[in-house]
DNA sequence: AGCACGCCGACT
DNA sequence: GTCGGCGTGCTC
């Protein structure tokens, strides 16, 4: 007797731990660790997970059912993984099927469906549930959810008329191509003798299969180069010339053909990086590396060079990349490095070519991964090396549960594998660049750009300056001069909107009224090619009132800086600029991305105006010009990492300028102009802004001083969250040490989101080994107890954003 | 979570 | 008497 123990896809806290289920002998063989299965669960079917098999249960026997299905004959998660899923269980407390689910692609998820099957004679049922077993047995339950008819059927199912047959489906399909295997030459020859002169056109056909005899091609193929129709060959395979097959393919998203590059040539420090990242190799020691270069200092030809190394040594490769600079111009480098050795993920495809490119990764045909966060799991078997590129995006931190940090996954990785992690950034987190500071990570700088370019020039526009002089627009005197130069010289302008929290909304211009969005305590944004307002948070959209809700006033506009605006103005100020918007209306469309840096790449417009998707990765020799229209927009939020971001995001968009021979130049708009997070970054000077930071951080007792973790409580009515939430502070004061400062209950920087109240407290803390049982136990009572009022407590262990 | 079971008030 | 409301408890 085998015993398999499984975890059932069923988010509950009672429920999270392995359920033991009877391998039925058959199946001995075909079950093992890390497989899908389909088991019953009290009265219902659900997908669950292999985590274990024993010869033992200590279950009762009576107790104990049988596997009903196997879902995966090959094991889909290692061993590797199902100790992954159980750190990461602990880690960032989720449930143990979060964090399986979450390291497979989304084809391999399934759906359930109900359907009412027909037990006996359609005359024994209601009339009005007839009609619909008039054809079939089995009926979706949808359908008679849809017509209001859910109660006869409940009557049916108790009188024994029907049975409720709960199905999993399975979501992802592989996706197969039906192709003519030609057989042999003898067989050919064969038919052709059968084969009378009334039928020229198979009889042609059948020639030219001979040339291809025991090839495989595609059924279109073969009738284009005859010049025939299916029908023709339809009858030839009749005749047994050749025979339909199916054949297992991969969705290829990549159309573009790359050329093969060759490696460049390493400057002094590059070589230096590479060196201690090749012995951490060779060594098979996990080491983490933080690769600091300023932007144009060529981390990437780095990256590439150690990747190559590593497939030398016969192992694989990650790179992980923020989503926003997924671009193609970065895939590409990849590609046309390693060539079809490489598998892109990222949200862009489609879930069918995800799950191909998953698949490319499980079945060994690839060595190396490029993708956003959740590549860190892809299933590699022996992996080499891991990269983070641009380690300190916030993109690394899934939003919603597992919480995890794709840093914290790729360290525990490396160290399964003993292979070391390179976390690549201009500017790094301010906890990455102290744990090298304290030698927990190497420090590798790379400190001039590759090929020797200046760094661009960057001036910082004082706009209050700007608006004394009576400038009311949005572009400053400087700023316009520099641009009428480019648009002279036929060189190209990047155009940046810092446009956090600061997009267009509709105001009313006699009483200053916003239009908030009804289930949210956040303004509506203007959509222009819907002409719509629409809420981010939670999808609510309307159309624009004609007259202000509030005082019927018909003075109402919009007001804020969108891209849109920015481009009307652009217009009016140049009308010869060819203006390319990248944001997210006009990117939408699959590929819309590639296709306009394409264009701008080829020189095809003056000016690249866009948001955040633009700072990164982007890299054409004819960008001198970089203008930054709004600075100050993410140094005022409401967040501790605000400088740092500004910080950031300004050396990131100033990088993109002067990347080759011509030298660029950066205008940076700012009412702050004297604030250090600008200053700072006009000569990407890192070490002074990490000082600067650190001693801010410091004083307000944030990280990397202190740890913090964040818990939030939400609910439909105001009381009851405000309630709960006093208690869990309540709670955390009582339990927690002295010296642990729990902050709160405070109101959550967005006060209502979909029509519940939230509420958080922040934690801080140095060492707090109590802080992990405290919040178990919290949550404890809040899984048995308050969720039952309607109360969602999350917990956030090292949050990004508060 | 999702479902059955069971207890209690309301209505044909 | 029966229907359907919701509180309780269980799922190998």
């Amino acid at each position: 007797m085998r015993f398999a123990q499984v975890i059932v896809d069923v988010s509950a806290y009672p429920v999270d731990r392995p359920f033991d289920y009877l391998i039925p002998e058959d199946w001995e063989e075909l079950i093992d660790l890390g497989c899908r299965v389909k088991v019953p669960f009290g009265p219902r079917n659900v997908l669950g997970f292999v985590v274990g098999i024993t010869s033992e249960s200590e279950v009762p026997v009576e107790k104990v059912k049988p596997i009903t299905e196997i879902l995966d004959i090959e094991s889909i998660l290692t061993e590797e993984m199902l100790n992954l899923a159980k750190w990461l269980k602990h880690q960032t407390i989720c449930y143990e099927i979060d964090a399986l689910q979450v390291m497979l692609p989304g084809a391999l998820r399934v759906k359930y469906e109900k359907y009412a099957v027909l037990n006996g004679e359609v005359s024994h049922l209601p009339t009005t549930l007839q009609p619909y077993y008039e054809k079939t047995a089995k009926v979706n339950l949808s359908q008679f959810e849809k017509a209001n008819l859910l109660k006869p059927i409940k009557r049916a199912v108790k009188d024994g008329l029907i049975i409720i047959d709960n199905e999993v489906k399975q979501k992802g399909q592989v996706k197969q191509v039906r192709k003519v295997q030609i057989h042999s030459q003898e067989q050919l020859e064969n038919v052709l003798q059968q084969m009378g002169k009334r039928a020229p056109k198979q009889v042609a056909l059948v020639e030219w299969l001979m040339q291809h005899a025991g090839e495989i091609l595609l059924p279109d193929d073969i009738c284009e180069a005859v010049h025939i129709t299916n029908s023709v060959l339809n009858s030839v395979i009749d005749k047994g010339a050749a025979a339909y097959i199916q054949e297992e393919v991969y969705r290829d998203p990549f159309t573009k053909n790359v050329e093969k590059t060759e490696f460049l040539q390493l400057t002094d420090e590059q070589d230096h990086a590479l060196t201690k990242i090749i012995a951490a190799i060779d060594d098979q020691r996990q080491e983490t590396f933080l690769l600091h270069g300023i932007t144009g200092s060529g981390k990437t030809e780095v990256y590439l060079q150690a990747i190559q190394r590593t497939i030398a040594d016969g192992k694989e490769s990650i790179v992980l990349v923020p989503e926003i600079s997924l671009t193609p111009q970065m895939t590409e480098r990849f590609k046309s490095r390693f060539g079809d050795e490489v598998a892109v993920m990222h949200s862009g495809l489609s879930v069918g070519e995800k799950y191909d490119e998953w698949r490319k990764v499980q079945q060994g045909k690839v060595k190396v991964v490029v993708g956003a966060r959740s590549a860190i799991f892809a299933p590699f078997k022996n992996l080499g090396l891991i990269i983070l590129d641009e380690e300190h995006e916030s993109t690394y931190k899934q939003e919603d549960s597992p919480r995890y940090h794709a840093r914290d996954v790729a360290i525990w990785r490396g160290k399964y594998y003993n292979c070391p992690v390179i976390l690549g950034s201009a500017t790094p987190a301010l906890e990455s660049f102290a744990r090298a500071k304290k030698g927990v990570y190497t420090l590798l700088t790379l400190a001039h750009r590759a090929k020797n370019q200046a760094l661009p020039t960057v001036h910082i526009v004082d706009m209050r300056e700007q608006l004394q002089a009576g400038n009311r627009s949005m572009f400053s005197e400087p700023l316009m001069e520099a641009l009428q130069d480019r648009l002279n010289k036929k060189e190209q302008t990047v155009l940046f909107l810092n446009r956090r929290g600061y997009s267009s909304f509709v105001i009313c211009r006699d009483c200053g009224t916003t239009v908030q969005c009804p289930n949210c305590d956040i303004s509506l944004t203007y959509h222009r090619y819907q002409e719509k307002l629409k809420c981010h948070y939670c999808g609510h959209d309307e159309y624009i009132p004609e007259t202000c809700p509030e005082c019927q006033s018909e003075n109402i506009r919009y007001f804020g800086t969108g891209t849109q605006k920015v481009e009307e103005e652009i217009y009016k100020l140049f009308p010869e600029a060819r203006v390319l918007r990248m944001d997210v209306d006009t990117t939408k469309q699959k590929g819309a991305h590639e296709k306009m840096l394409d264009a701008f790449g080829r020189g095809e417009a003056d000016i690249l105006l866009g948001t955040q998707m633009i700072a990164k990765g982007l890299d054409f020799p004819n960008i001198t010009l970089v203008g930054v229209l709004s600075a100050d927009t993410s140094l005022h939020l409401p967040d501790y990492r605000a400088a740092e971001k500004t910080f950031q995001l300004m050396t990131q968009v100033s990088g993109r300028a002067g990347r080759h021979e011509k030298l660029g130049e950066v205008f940076v708009q700012t009412y702050t102009p004297d604030h250090y997070a600008i200053q700072l970054s006009k000569d990407q000077d890192y070490p002074p802004f990490y000082e600067r930071e650190m001693h801010a951080r410091h004083i307000a007792g944030y990280p990397p001083y202190y740890y913090i973790a964040l818990v939030q409580v939400s609910h439909e009515d105001v009381m009851l969250a405000a309630e709960y939430a006093g208690r869990v502070a309540e709670y955390l004061r009582e339990n927690l040490s002295f010296n642990v400062s729990v902050i709160g209950p405070t109101t959550a920087s967005i006060a209502r989101l979909q029509n519940r109240y939230r509420y958080q407290c922040l934690i801080k803390y140095k060492v707090e080994p109590q802080l992990i049982p405290v919040l178990l136990q919290l949550i404890k009572m809040y899984r048995s107890e308050w969720i039952k009022k309607g109360i969602v407590l999350t917990v956030d262990l090292d949050p990004t954003m508060i």
